[in-house]
DNA sequence: AATGAATGAGAGTTCATTCAT
DNA sequence: TATGAATGAACTCTCATTCAT
């Protein structure tokens, strides 16, 4: 009738291998493509298998999510917890979602597409992650590091992050021109001079600004 | 078999009147969930009728796109051709985007969706209102307003413009809580507090950073 | 999406088909086992047609009830409306009934499986039909010709002939042995003794009871 | 591989949970939306277990058939052993009926289905009653009670119990409007009145007519 | 130019039953 | 004795598309 969580080891084995297939096959062909068929195939189990666990597409599809979720935040502050020197955080972290972007790439699909598929996953997913952020800009703005609104910043950053990622990841080379490669063609990474311009710009933005002497004083630029 | 354009009147006023039904139906449950009855329904047209002007459901939906590109380039360069002051014209730019976001909060979702729907389409899309922002930081360059990469610069912004609308347009009060409202409630308006600090974050962002003199030129901030 | 009446002449031939195909599959099979695929082969259209014409199994089904209760009461009536000579009516429509249920004894279980699948229409059924009785009663009664309640006497009437028409037309010979036969044997003909058996208590029952000789006998009959 | 019958008490314990769960389960939902998963999970036993004891949905329905059977026959003989007076037996024994039927409307409702389910098992059901009254009959007829043939007037007597039982409990007050409640509402009682026409009628049809009078007086009755 | 009828592949889902443990 | 895992056939229903009119 309504899925269980697995009570054995063969079940929860089960469970796990559709879990990990609805991934693949989420991110190779979205969600509207994937099905339970396609899902259960690549799992090598029967279909009947998959209600056994999940109460259907949407359900499994903001599992998946919840696990993406889990992932990019352990590996943004498993980067961002080993600043050795004076060196920025936040770059850290960003270099973190890149990287796990770049490593990603179809997954990361998947949490755009949840927009339309589960808008209440895709609101958990951001608000968790720029939490994240508005944390450590909150830290930064005590230490007078910045005087920005740590929360709207923290989406300002989100949303360089975003647009870039989409721009120089998961297009690559192929949006200079207007062929239509598919999404799952090999993803790109970002251009060092990009990524150096979008730090920039992210310092320069951030600069404290103090009313008397501008903006000069904001972590000496450059 | 395969669509052509009309050649009488009626027929053209047909395909608008296509047009703009899929538009409506796209905007209200999404790519996914439209189906060509409801279009034709929609218009009040034939089912058949539909397949004499457009190749199938994918056909529509990038003229859809299309259209929708069309307006907002037009929003935007509507606001930013008029600045009677000194105010900048992204800011203007800005201001016109958010409002054409506003007004037709549902049209915006279309786009996104682009993304999985048709990725040429919105390539197409952002490549188009990119070229918008970067020109216009191109020439902020040359006036040595800004000394950031135009190409660069433009996808921040539009970054930043695409999270903000997402998070305070779209979700708008919704984002607070854990709630579960679907996307077509009604949208909100970016806050002036955010607003302004966004577009703080952004001047100081692109404030001319000369090795000497620092980014005090830049239009004087604050 | 939602079925609609065909439009043209085409489709009105296609729906008759429809219909009759899904008398005859729930005639043979029963609600439960009947499947679309199966009326839909049948009727020797796609499955798809089904749905432009009906809701959905349930909706067909009730359309088919509705159908026999027609049919069922203009057999009653028919034969009801010719009494040339003194002999009672209602004598008559029990000819009639019993004359439909030998002729459509697959039918007839169709009306009685309504019980279960749409209670609604089941109801509707035997109110329409109890109510022909009823009318008929209450001249009867008006006649002097019985002073039972031509409500509570039209009820036990259909008891009586439902059951009569169940032991004898439905089982036919197979009541008799505990054999397994299946509903779809050849049903089997009211014998002329029950009948007249049955006429006899009806009349007796009907009798009228002289306010005279009165009702008190009853706890003393004959 | 085929149902056994349980040879430890722990063994019979969980068979009659079993059973009774499926009658629970069978009298809630009716036979078709019943599921093996619903019986095992109203027993408290896993899904496996249901085929040590049960060759398969049938096979437990029939059982619950014939265990309502018993019971219903015990409710009957157990109203009918108590004449204290010269009240007349039938009179108890419908009595009973429809005691136990507004007691158990549910059930009811299983016998009822049987006839689809399992004619065999409806069969079996129906005609071990109607046994009965035949035998009672019999000894009236011995009596000098009536005339009326033994066989027959029980096949009535039965048709008649079933339609007022049908009727006035387990519609209930509903049958009066169109209102579409499920069958699993409230039950009602059989009015007083309407009882006590209907044993009236009984009565009438079951009078002995004596030979001087025959049955050529049917045309004038009384 | 316009249309409603027709299609059938494929979707998500349920469930009686088997089986290894 | 008891079980939960697993299955796959069968179900209802949708829909983009084609076609005769």
């Amino acid at each position: 009738m309504s899925a269980t969580e697995p009570r054995t080891a063969r079940g929860i084995a089960t469970k796990v291998k559709l879990l990990q297939a609805a991934e693949t096959v989420f991110a190779r062909v979205g969600y509207t493509e994937a099905s339970i068929v396609r899902i259960t195939e690549e799992a090598g189990v029967g279909q009947g298998t998959f209600y056994l666990y999940f109460d259907g597409k949407l359900a499994v599809f903001e599992e998946v999510v919840e696990d993406l979720n889990r992932r990019i935040r352990h590996s943004m502050s498993e980067a961002a917890s080993k600043p050795t020197t004076r060196i920025e955080a936040e770059w850290l972290a960003f270099q973190g979602f890149f990287e796990f972007t770049t490593a990603h790439a179809a997954l990361y699909r998947i949490v755009r597409e949840a927009e339309f598929v589960s808008p209440r996953a895709l609101r958990r997913h951001y608000t968790r992650i720029v939490e994240g952020y508005t944390e450590g800009l909150r830290q930064a703005k005590e230490a007078g590091k910045t005087d920005a609104d740590p929360t709207v910043a923290a989406w300002l950053l989100r949303g360089i992050g975003e647009m870039v990622g989409m721009r120089w990841v998961l297009w690559g080379d192929r949006a200079e021109g207007t062929e239509d490669g598919p999404l799952d063609g090999a993803p790109g990474v970002v251009p060092p001079a990009v990524f150096d311009e979008m730090m920039r710009f992210i310092q320069a933005g951030l600069g404290s600004r103090p009313p008397g002497s501008g903006s000069e004083t904001k972590e000496t630029p450059q």
